[in-house]
DNA sequence: CGTTTCCCTTGACAAGTGTCAAAATGGATA
DNA sequence: TATCCATTTTGACACTTGTCAAGGGAAACG
């Protein structure tokens, strides 16, 4: 573990404000581990032994359903956990996880940890805002699926990932369209026809780079809907 | 507030195990008030001054949208919780709660509350716990409103509401119609036909009173959905 | 350099759900 | 009892999304 992967630790809601001392001492001994591109972290209902600190690459949460859909709870990266709940309900996860690329990962082991939550009051209220914020995006997400479009909840997506807040700006997607489409609650064919869609919304595409004319009229869209859409496109 | 009262406040996950000083000290002298149907009890956005218990009647929590449709996070009724993750991030709620009943509750106050998580380890295990839950039932909600359609998700909720777990059984529906159907995220009309449909399998409703031939079938159609319709209905 | 493979896109169609309007139901009230 | 009101149900229709099938394109491999 090197000086950057502390770094990365630390900016992680649940680290942030701690010595280095104590994040090491609440490792507890843990090393980064290399995860293979599709490799299943964990599985639903596997016993909850830890949660996880992406150092490097993409993990998905999700459940998979008999039919090969999955519902995708949340996708992570550098600086991110996952898997907190699982330690307080049960001690089963309630999703599987699985690397979607090459990924990097510290694994916090929840004995130990929850120790240390019971000595450390700072450490719960930490802990009480990461799973906050994880509630918050589920949230979130539960809205969107009740009252967006597929092109809309695209958009949002977009306008989230994109480097300004207005005017024109290159959108790189992070993880696989596919991926991209099952954590929006769509099918890929579904994401293909939201993007030819949203071209009469000023985005084009090129393989992952998706270049927007203009985010604020992009994020008009994902929040009220099509005002009026050109009928001349059709 | 009476010895009921009390009661159903241990029962409540968050206070469970604690003798009833501690919960007094806790509660810090709030005391129950009653809401009537339709007041909002809070706003989203509104700073989070508090969280709440329910003694007595339903409260939804829901985010509304401009066209009057709403998502619905939660119905919450007597020994249950709610607004406690807003204490955690931003100090604003993330949506709002109103109450659909006549409904008695008592709130909670976030800045002593939070004191006291400080000072009490065990509370603020019980906490996360309690928030596990609510994210639990919230991934559980996504999932749902991804791979079930309207009619398999009305019968995971009659399952859910059922006293038995097989064979016949009466379900009395807790709340309006159209509430059910926007907890369920679909709109009244199309939850009138998720009855419908589920007439099929065996279920039959009389006002608020719904008669399922077999609960154990219902449960299986939730699940995996109609395994091959009956052709004759049509 | 050609071939294979995987991922993405497109097309045609079916099914599900939302929308708008109207009718039915049931409870409250005069 | 008759009327009114809110809620629920039904109908007709359009639109969105899923499904299944086929085609295209880019990277990887021999």
């Amino acid at each position: 573990m090197d000086a950057k992967d502390v770094q990365i630790i630390q900016k992680t809601r649940l680290f942030t404000g701690l010595t280095q001392e104590s994040m090491l001492h609440l490792l507890h001994g843990s090393l980064p581990r290399t995860h293979a591109k599709n490799h299943m972290i964990f599985e639903q209902g596997d016993e909850a032994s830890a949660f996880y600190i992406v150092l490097e690459g993409w993990v998905k949460v999700f459940r998979p359903s008999l039919s090969g859909d999955e519902a995708v709870f949340g996708v992570f990266t550098a600086g991110e956990t996952f898997g907190e709940a699982a330690m307080f309900i049960g001690g089963r996860y309630p999703a599987a996880a699985q690397a979607v690329e090459d990924s990097r990962l510290i694994a916090v082991h929840s004995k130990f940890f929850r120790d240390q939550l019971n000595k450390n009051p700072d450490l719960a209220s930490q802990m009480l805002g990461a799973m906050s914020r994880h509630m918050h995006s589920l949230m979130n997400q539960v809205e969107q699926l009740q009252t967006r479009s597929s092109a809309q909840r695209l958009a949002q997506f977009l306008v989230s990932l994109a480097p300004v807040e207005e005017g024109a700006a290159v959108v790189v997607l992070p993880y696989d369209k596919s991926l991209i489409a099952y954590r929006l609650g769509m099918k890929p064919e579904s994401l293909s026809r939201a993007f030819a869609r949203l071209r009469g919304q000023g985005v084009s595409t090129d393989g992952n780079r998706v270049l927007v004319d203009d985010i604020f009229r992009l994020r008009g869209y994902g929040d009220e809907g099509p005002m009026r859409e050109r009928m001349a496109d059709h």
